[in-house]
DNA sequence: AGCACGCCGACT
DNA sequence: GTCGGCGTGCTC
């Protein structure tokens, strides 16, 4: 195909950030130009849309159905790498590439005209950079680091190294090489919004405030380092998994922090994982990729073992830091009080860090007071009327509720129940983190008791004040849920007690064993880190299950040999390739009926199996109903192009969604 | 994704 | 006879 456009007015294929099947031709006005990348404005149907031009066109349409570009946007344009990785992440995800490019495009607010306004300061300045010196064992991992960002080669390398062993501070020095070399660096954390600790400790590292980019900024803001990341002055980015499509000028680095945790994986619109998609941009920026976890995935062990992946070690807890000794507590035999959860053993732990002026977390992975309503009448159980799910009762905040976790739908607590009307009859069952502070409160009437839970965006101001105030020591008891696994440090925190082990361990799941190690790991690991020994109590019902012994025993590599043995047994990934096609409709009827014919049109294949349709694990989620298909091919198999040939064979109208998640994290 | 178009039931 | 429900299809 000839570069230069056969046609009389040169055209351009321009990709639309709309979800369009297919890029559209515009006619480039005379004397104007617009190579690949540009950034323009195009007329859209009655409305304005935004796009990137990908170069001349040759498709042959009547020259009277085109209508012109118009002004190209005054925004750098994207670069080749950024607009390959775009086409791939699509082609990989199944998603159109117009969504795709909505990411890196960070939304609608960036292409929008600016609203004038007063300027800010561009550069905040503190204190000069602050460096700590580093261990020996440091000091190697990071000059290989260092050395790859010096190379500028794609190179993908696990820092692997328990809590407190100075992961962060080894990272530091591939970033600070990248930004002497004039480059730019991203740090990628599961929660940004909720890890303010870190970005702090990197604002002091560098000496100046780094970057940020999650899904809570204002347009504004948004827009503005949107362009400080296209011009290249926001040199060191922190965030969350969509910052990995911004246009960044000459990224040098990509930091993945906590690459085994579960929230890289985003779960709506484009379905992907910021993990693995970081590698590939990497690859296509031809810079090194940095992996960061004390419990490493498996899949990134595997990549590891198989050279593919460069593996840096750091043994121990950095300076004095002692990991903290591990105890299992067997709820079998404890004598557990009535209508509470924390077993005498993790009482009498918690009284002895009181009396020490010491600090203790509780954690429970359950938001809210009770997570099940009933009636002791009839026996009925409050569900959402939109979601497959029991309503949690909420009592902090103001208002007695029920909540559903899945839609957000709240009602207040009802006075009677809702199937035989009979009052004063509604229990709570089970615990939740309020339900748990309001036992510690009895058991440790003079104890000041704090809950910490990522209920909402609103709360984080709260949530700021809860950890300013547990590092001030004005907390004696922190209750909290799994955000507080998510690498806070509290210099006072000795004790730390897992009220139920094995809430993970439920749903036969393929990651929930690795998941719960991980968690488990992440979550003792806030206990103890500088000169007192911590102390672990984690509660469970079965003692001796893989995930409670290895950790007890710190043996991570025995658990994931038993987890890479099982997968390959049961072929499941990475020795597999898998994928979920979810469809969603209102009408159940419908969507069943489109699942039939799915079903009925399945491609005959050796090396694929398609199991299904079933109904997804919520069957019915915010008045959708879903049914689900598994589908399982071989390692080598092209799994996209299975699927995309498959539902290409079923027509399937509008009110049916279908979704497509190559790669799932959770099914059963 | 928007948004317009068009084909069927309810009402002035 | 018109208003408006949403199912279908197009956007250069």
């Amino acid at each position: 195909m000839s570069p230069v456009s056969s046609h009389k007015n040169p055209r351009v294929e321009v990709l639309i950030h709309q979800a369009l099947p297919k890029t559209l031709t515009y006619l480039l006005p005379e004397g104007q130009a617009a190579p690949r990348g540009t950034l323009v404005s195009v007329p859209l149907g009655k409305k304005k849309g935004f796009g990137v031009v990908l170069g001349l066109s040759n498709e042959n349409i009547d020259e009277a159905k085109l209508k012109p570009i118009e002004a190209p946007l005054e925004l750098p344009p994207l670069k080749n790498a950024l607009l390959d990785f775009i086409m791939w992440v699509a082609e990989y995800t199944l998603s159109s590439p117009g969504n795709v490019l909505a990411m890196a495009l960070g939304g609608q607010s960036v292409l929008a005209a600016p609203k004038p306004r007063k300027k800010k300061e561009e550069t905040e300045t503190l204190i000069s950079p602050e460096k700590h010196p580093l261990s020996p064992a440091q000091e190697v991992a990071a000059n290989q680091l260092v050395e790859d960002v010096k190379k500028h080669h794609f190179a993908v390398t696990l820092l692997d190294g328990v809590t407190g062993s100075g992961k962060t501070e080894t990272y530091c020095e591939a970033i600070e090489a990248a930004m002497a070399a004039g480059r730019q660096a991203l740090v990628m954390l599961p929660e940004i919004a909720l890890t303010t600790q870190l970005v702090g400790r990197l604002a002091k590292r560098f000496g100046f405030q780094p970057a940020l980019w999650h899904s809570g900024l204002t347009p504004a803001t948004r827009r503005d380092t949107w362009k400080a990341v296209a011009e290249g002055k926001a040199k060191l980015v922190v965030g969350a998994r969509s910052a990995l499509f911004l246009p960044y000028a000459d990224l040098g680095v990509i930091v993945v922090d906590e690459e085994h945790d579960g929230s890289y994986k985003q779960e709506d619109g484009v379905i992907y994982h910021a993990r693995d998609m970081a590698v590939v941009r990497g690859k296509m920026e031809k810079i090194p990729v940095v992996l960061s976890s004390a419990t490493p995935s498996l899949e990134t062990v595997l990549n590891m073992r198989a050279k593919k992946y460069q593996h840096v070690h750091l043994p121990e807890r950095h300076g004095q830091a002692v990991l903290p000794r591990i105890h299992l507590v067997d709820l079998r035999k404890e004598q557990m009080p009535r209508g509470g959860w924390i077993s005498p053993t993790l009482q009498n732990a918690i009284r002895e860090c009181l009396q020490r002026g010491e600090q203790s977390l509780l954690f429970l992975n359950r938001r809210g007071y009770a997570p099940l309503t009933l009636c002791r009448s009839c026996g009925y159980r409050f569900a959402c009327p939109q979601c497959t799910a029991w309503l949690v009762e909420h009592r902090d905040g103001g208002k007695h509720r029920l909540v559903c976790h899945h839609c957000g739908t709240a009602e207040l607590y009802p006075r009677s129940c809702r199937e035989c009307k009979k009052e004063n009859t509604l229990a709570a069952c089970g615990p939740g983190v309020e339900r748990l502070k309001e036992e510690a409160g009895k058991l440790f009437p003079n104890a000041r008791i704090a809950v910490m839970a990522s209920d909402t965006q609103e709360h984080l101001a709260a949530l700021h004040q809860t950890i300013a105030a547990m590092e001030a020591g004005q907390i004696d008891i922190l209750i909290g849920t799994q955000i507080v696994a998510k690498g806070y440090h509290f210099p006072g925190l000795t004790l730390v007690g897992v009220i139920d082990g094995d809430l993970g361990l439920q749903g036969g799941d393929l990651r929930a064993a690795e998941h719960t190690f991980q968690l488990l790991a992440q979550v003792a690991g806030r206990s103890g880190r500088v000169d007192v020994h911590g102390r672990v109590y984690i509660q469970t019902v079965q003692p001796q299950h893989a995930v409670m012994q290895n950790l007890a025993q710190y043996d991570r590599d025995r658990l994931v040999e038993t987890l890479i043995r099982e997968r390959e047994k049961f072929a499941m990934p990475p020795y597999a390739r898998l994928a979920t096609v979810t469809l969603s409709a209102t009408d159940p009827a419908a969507g069943k009926e489109i699942a039939k014919k799915l079903a009925a049109n399945i491609p005959l294949q050796a090396d694929v199996e398609v199991l299904g349709p079933a109904p997804a694990p919520m069957a019915m989620l915010r008045g959708r109903f879903r049914l689900r298909f598994l589908v399982k091919t071989a390692k080598a198999t092209k799994i996209q192009e299975f699927i995309r040939n498959w539902l290409s064979l079923v027509k399937i109208p509008h009110t049916t969604r279908v979704s497509v998640d190559i790669d799932p994290q959770n099914f059963s």
